[in-house]
DNA sequence: ATCAATAAGTGCAACGGGTCAACTTTTGAA
DNA sequence: TTCAAAAGTTGACCCGTTGCACTTATTGAT
């Protein structure tokens, strides 16, 4: 308790304030995925949470801003992997080609791979309050995708065609809820879309 | 108060029983909407309504499933009219051009004819509560605008890409959500839905 | 070493949407 | 006339969420 230098150099010259805080916001997250899986999430209530996390609401609140954020705690990147996914996208390979691409990769095929993973998914779209939640959380990336969609295809950054794009292709995991086969539902889709692009973008 | 006979032939052949009740969600549904006007959604409460309309909240909730549906009292016939667009478009004109068409008059144009329903317009779309629930509602057609489109194209009646073009012609008035010309937002968004309808579907 | 400022956390009461169960009235019809 | 269903009432209650006043660390500057 007395390194006053630079503690740890790792990513996080954290005190032991950030630390404890940190700590905190992990109890509470695994408490509540607990909970979630045992029971479902709406027989959990708020008050359940924080006592098994040992803290009080108001503290759960300070953390999380609502009961939904418990579920999806750190996802940082995924506008960067997305944003990522369009401007590092192999030459020669359409815009919808890579949302595409990346929409099958982290929003289908992740399901069959990890088994963790698999459960939280089933989770999330077993409850209509977590989907709603997700796709929100979702579609708040749509303006920065437009954005680097109009750099990526040379269009103006205010052409709306390249918000509908951005918009059309973060909906389409959505669209394909409910088929059988969400796999092709999801490519079919882009399909749509890239024949569209191409035809009505100059750049793509 | 003697009329034994079927008193009025007019459309509705109900008894003092149904037109009670008719009289209480319109007092009720009026009361809110006069209220909404006056002071804000936000800023009126559930018990408030109840009390302007001379009712028990039990009551109100037993006419309206929750407080958003207080607003859109009676639009049934709106499927109707959204799958009419497609089954009657004018010959030669494709499907999503009718869908166009239709999001045009419907979502974008209405806005700036009627000064009530302006008002209302502006009510809905500065709430973000009122905004969600019509949005879910609208996109209730879904299916349904998915199914006509396979009959009127000819698709199998499963192929994704009828899901996935209903999906998107039910998101595309959202899309255009914030862009200074909605309209020309709009009209772009379904230039790509329907070069890329016209390069997948084989009917269209 | 000390001290004020800051931020985390607490406890509790309250609010607003929404539900529930039990009970009273109306109303339609047998 | 009688009876059952539907409409409405009442009041308590749950749940997510917020506000407020308060205690307790932790920190940085002195």
């Amino acid at each position: 308790m007395s390194e006053t230098t630079t503690g740890i150099p790792a990513k996080a010259p954290e005190g032991r304030r950030e630390r404890k805080k940190a700590a905190t916001r992990r109890a509470l997250a695994e408490a509540a995925l607990r909970l979630f899986f045992e029971r479902g999430y709406e027989q959990v209530g708020i008050r359940e949470i924080a006592d098994a996390a040992d803290v009080s609401t108001t503290t759960l609140f300070k953390h999380f801003p609502v009961k939904e954020a418990l579920v999806f705690d750190e996802d940082a990147q995924q506008e960067a992997r997305l944003l990522a996914a369009v401007g590092d996208r192999p030459p020669g390979q359409s815009i919808p080609a890579a949302l595409r691409e990346h929409a099958l990769r982290f929003r289908i095929a992740a399901v069959d791979s990890d088994a963790d993973f698999r459960a939280f998914t089933e989770l999330v779209d077993g409850t209509p309050a977590l989907r709603d939640y997700a796709q929100r959380m979702w579609l708040r990336h749509e303006t920065a995708l437009a954005r680097t969609i109009a750099e990526e295809s040379g269009l103006p950054a205010d052409d709306p065609i390249c918000a509908a794009l951005a918009h059309f292709a973060l909906e389409a995991p959505r669209a394909a809820r409910g088929c059988e086969d969400p796999r092709q539902a999801v490519t079919r889709a882009f399909d749509l879309l890239e024949k569209g692009w191409g035809a009505v973008a100059t750049g793509g």
